[in-house]
DNA sequence: CTTGGCACTCTGACTACACGAGTGCCAGAC
DNA sequence: GTCTGGCACTCGTGTAGTCAGAGTGCCAAG
């Protein structure tokens, strides 16, 4: 029973605290909202939860504000995931109709789901370990020199440069073509590795140089690990904490590394993750959350979505979010 | 003789105003710098400097701080354009070096450009317009839906979704395929282009619409338009004016169209252009300079680059370091 | 277990005030 | 005509003191 209210209180505080941005005494709580019991009985409960550590006190005689732990349980046991009304609903699918190849998902995808939450989004690029090799085509660019493009079905071009270490002829070059494409073309993207992996093998100069350089790009492909990002002007909204949230994070949105790493457990579809400050990876992040999920078509997560904020947030609405634009992404890829 | 020194003046307090970002009065200035008049003297001086428009007070009795038009004199009269060191440009030279595709070299040259000037670097992708066209690929992605890829002769790719809006058979794709292959194989692109263009009139359905598609894609080859971005991290400098400066140019980070906006009119190469403030194309910029130059093979200005950064900020050193980029750049470019 | 009361603490806003940096101007020196 | 020293004046900044308000913790009674 006083658990129960308890939970109430540690909800309440939450709520008022993302609201205001200010520590939240027992006074105002209970008058707005409709707790039944005295300004007192909530002092009690407060303290209960502090020593608990689910609640700070900035200093003595202030509100509490709540902590990490605090946020945590409020997650994990005090939210119900908010449904999008149907507005939203069609926005988000009108917003993201229309978009053919995977960059321009993408794409569109961070942009929405920066506007959505307010926050700066994070979008890994799909990996796309169905798809398969349409065709290759290599193009000299010296005599020693060869640009090696590789077509795959899921409409991503793959592109290298290979050093071929002694000049080519253009007979030659034809040659190599069709040896190469008659390797890989048509092929899962696996299939054709290991049948380029072994060609790399068995032959010698130019043609092995090729067959290596291919085999690389198509691992870089399978386990393609870009990312795009949006909504960076909403940092801006951070108010203080500027040298502690903004600037780890204005440094981190150009490296490729951290921002999969934030994302990086998030592999599941269908569930939000929700990482607290501290929780996370990253040591310059403990003012920070990560809310992301997985997607793919086929309820099979080939890469991750998020947004990054503050600890500080609208965790129900943002994880709400997240999750829409999960599934209208992933039906979307469904479709292709 | 009165007049020399009052550029002195100036440019001692410009300096002084960059490095230590504080008003700075009369005695102070006759102090760090070899001037041999009195604080008086000065002072008479910067009275006329201020009613010539160079100077203000923030309010009285504080000390002078450079207006745009201060800045600018500043720029045109007072700077003698510092050469790197003999090591600064090992270090130039030794970061570029090595970056084949354009991509690649844009990709670095942002980087390097933050890093010397710790400012917000945009670089333009280069125009390629002399590329040619090296191959055409159509790709069947549904029965009525093509991906159209073309590969240039600079390494670049563009991929088009074309959609036929009648069905086609394995057959039509490999005599559509030849069609188009011939048109534009081989040709620099404003020829592939218009034989492109002189296709889709003289045929319709399926033909018609891959040319067409076909030839949008090589006019935004042409001016491609792309930029890229890099050194947000460095806005976390810009210390107070937070919402006056920061937060429009965090906004603008995403938009490419007015990032082009900004550098847009810098095309020449060699000469590096400097807007100063409210000199700028867009508004909400008035606090924000911008040092630009434009850069290409051959002396042939095809793309531009340079840094957004506080209208208080080291002219001479950062117009130098987007001088020597944009030369090495070029050089690079030159060589492939 | 809840509640009302009470004493206590701490922040934030406001005022007052002295200090220092800087200015403008004037009269005299070069 | 130009420079200089001196002087009065202006403001912003930092310090100290005061005060009201919000919030707490605890205790004794319901």
């Amino acid at each position: 029973m006083q658990e129960e209210r308890r939970l109430a209180v540690l909800r309440a505080i939450v709520e008022d605290y993302v609201a205001t941005e200010e520590p939240v005494g027992s006074k105002a709580l209970v008058e707005r909202h409709g707790l039944n019991v005295s300004p007192a009985t909530v002092r009690n409960d407060m303290a209960a939860l502090e020593d608990e550590g689910y609640l700070t006190q900035p200093h003595t005689s202030a509100g509490r504000v709540p902590t990490d732990k605090g946020y945590r349980l409020f997650v994990d046991r005090l939210t119900t995931l908010r449904t999008m009304s149907a507005a939203e609903k069609r926005a988000i699918a009108g917003f993201l109709d229309g978009a053919a190849d995977p960059d321009e998902i993408v794409a569109r995808s961070v942009r929405l789901l920066s506007q959505l939450t307010r926050q700066v989004a994070v979008v890994q690029y799909p990996t796309l370990s169905r798809s398969t090799v349409r065709h290759v085509e290599l193009v000299a660019l010296t005599a020693e020199r060869l640009l090696a493009v590789l077509i795959l079905s899921s409409g991503r071009v793959e592109q290298r440069v290979v050093e071929l270490g002694e000049p080519l002829v253009d007979d030659d070059l034809a040659a190599l073509r069709s040896k190469v494409g008659r390797a890989a073309t048509g092929s899962v993207i696996s299939d054709a590795a290991t049948a380029l992996g072994a060609l790399a093998e068995s032959e010698s100069g130019p043609a092995a140089a090729v067959a290596g350089v291919l085999v690389e790009a198509l691992e870089d492909h399978r386990s393609d690990s870009r990312v795009a990002v949006g909504g960076a002007a909403n940092l801006a909204r951070y108010g203080d904490h500027f040298d502690s949230a903004v600037r780890p994070l204005l440094e981190a949105l150009e490296e490729q590394v951290v921002l999969l790493k934030l994302l990086g457990e998030a592999s599941d579809a269908d569930t939000v993750t929700v990482r607290i400050g501290a929780e996370g990876p990253i040591e310059q992040f403990s003012a920070t959350s990560v809310v992301a999920t997985g997607y793919g078509p086929h309820d099979d997560a080939l890469a991750a979505l998020g947004i990054v904020g503050p600890t500080r947030m609208d965790y129900p609405g943002t994880m709400a979010a997240v999750r829409a634009v999960a599934r209208y992404v992933s039906r979307i890829l469904d479709e292709n």
